[in-house]
Parts: structure tokens; C-alpha cells; sequence
DNA sequence: GCCAACGTTGGC
DNA sequence: GCCAACGTTGGC
């Protein structure tokens, strides 16, 4: 069981959107890095959902994977904003997973308590600049998280 | 394959 | 709204 850390930002789609889905496809994902790493998801794995462009910013819950390697149907749809002419239908560029619901943070761990808290090097979210949406967590620093948040 | 121009992300 | 960081595009 891995950990993992998914930005969103909560105007478009937030942990509060999520608890009254249950759960949603996570597509539109369109960077080769972050789509690596949505790859390299398993079924149980276990996701923080930050939320970006949001004051604060920070982690807002935890969502885990029910469904690994889900072709992303956004890239074949000409009316999405994330239509992707260049892949085709038997080779799929985009790939990503179906994740559930598993609980809202009592209170957001804020950006600012994430930097106080972890170096660059524990938690790559807190890095400078860092701008991949989709990134691993040591599953140490994601167990000092979890006590950060109940 | 280099790199300038451009677009996007996301904190502030 | 600003702008630093950085990924992508496209001319050469």
C-alpha cells in the first residue's frame, strides 16, 4: 500500500464534492510525470486531497484507489478541455484511477503548517515551485500526517 | 537537439 | 492581480 498526494482546486472540484460523490474518476490529467505516477497507483493505495488556489491552501482529507489503470475518457471527447488529439483510441496516452472517499480532515493541515513541519526533501507538495498535481508520499511522513489531522 | 517564446500552475 | 517556476511547442 503506497500513499500519494492529488491537488485540486476546491472551486472547481473539493473534498466536499467528493464525500457527497463517494467517488469520481480523477481524470483530466495531462502531464507525463503526474500520469507516471497515476500509473503506478494499486488498488487500496491511499491519496491526500490538497487543495490548491484556495486560502490556505493544504491537504483537506484522504481519498484511497478503488480502480487502477482507468483510461481516461476526457482525451477522446472533442467537446473536453482536455480532449487530446493525438491519442488514439488503441493507444491511450492518458490513464488515471477512480478513487472513493475516505474522510474529510477535521481541520485543514494548511501549507504553511506542512512547511513548518516537513522539509522539501520529506514532502515534495512543500518544495518551492513544485506544480505536479500528483505526487508520492513516504509513507513515514504520510503517517505523521494522519496524526497531524485527528 | 537546442532554446526562445509562450502558456499554465499556484502561492502570495 | 502579480509573478516565479517550469512544462511544452516549434523554428532552426
Amino acid at each position: 500500500m503506497n500513499y500519494w498526494l492529488m491537488k485540486s482546486e476546491p472551486n472547481a472540484y473539493g473534498i466536499a464534492d467528493l464525500a457527497r460523490d463517494k467517488q469520481t474518476l480523477w481524470d483530466g490529467v495531462r502531464n507525463y510525470q503526474a500520469r507516471n505516477f497515476l500509473r503506478d497507483m494499486q488498488l487500496g493505495d491511499q491519496i491526500f486531497f490538497y487543495h490548491s488556489n484556495t486560502e490556505p491552501p493544504g491537504i483537506a482529507g484522504l481519498m484511497r484507489v478503488v480502480q487502477s489503470g482507468v483510461i481516461d475518457p476526457t482525451q477522446f471527447d472533442p467537446d473536453s478541455p482536455y480532449f487530446d488529439a493525438k491519442s488514439l483510441p488503441d493507444q491511450p496516452r492518458w490513464q488515471t484511477v477512480t478513487v472513493e472517499f475516505v474522510q474529510k480532515f477535521p481541520s485543514l493541515i494548511s501549507l504553511e503548517r506542512l512547511r513548518q513541519t516537513f522539509t522539501p526533501d520529506q514532502l515534495l507538495v512543500v518544495r518551492q515551485g513544485n506544480r505536479l498535481s500528483v505526487l508520492p508520499v513516504e509513507e513515514a511522513i504520510a503517517e505523521k500526517i494522519l496524526e497531524m489531522a485527528n
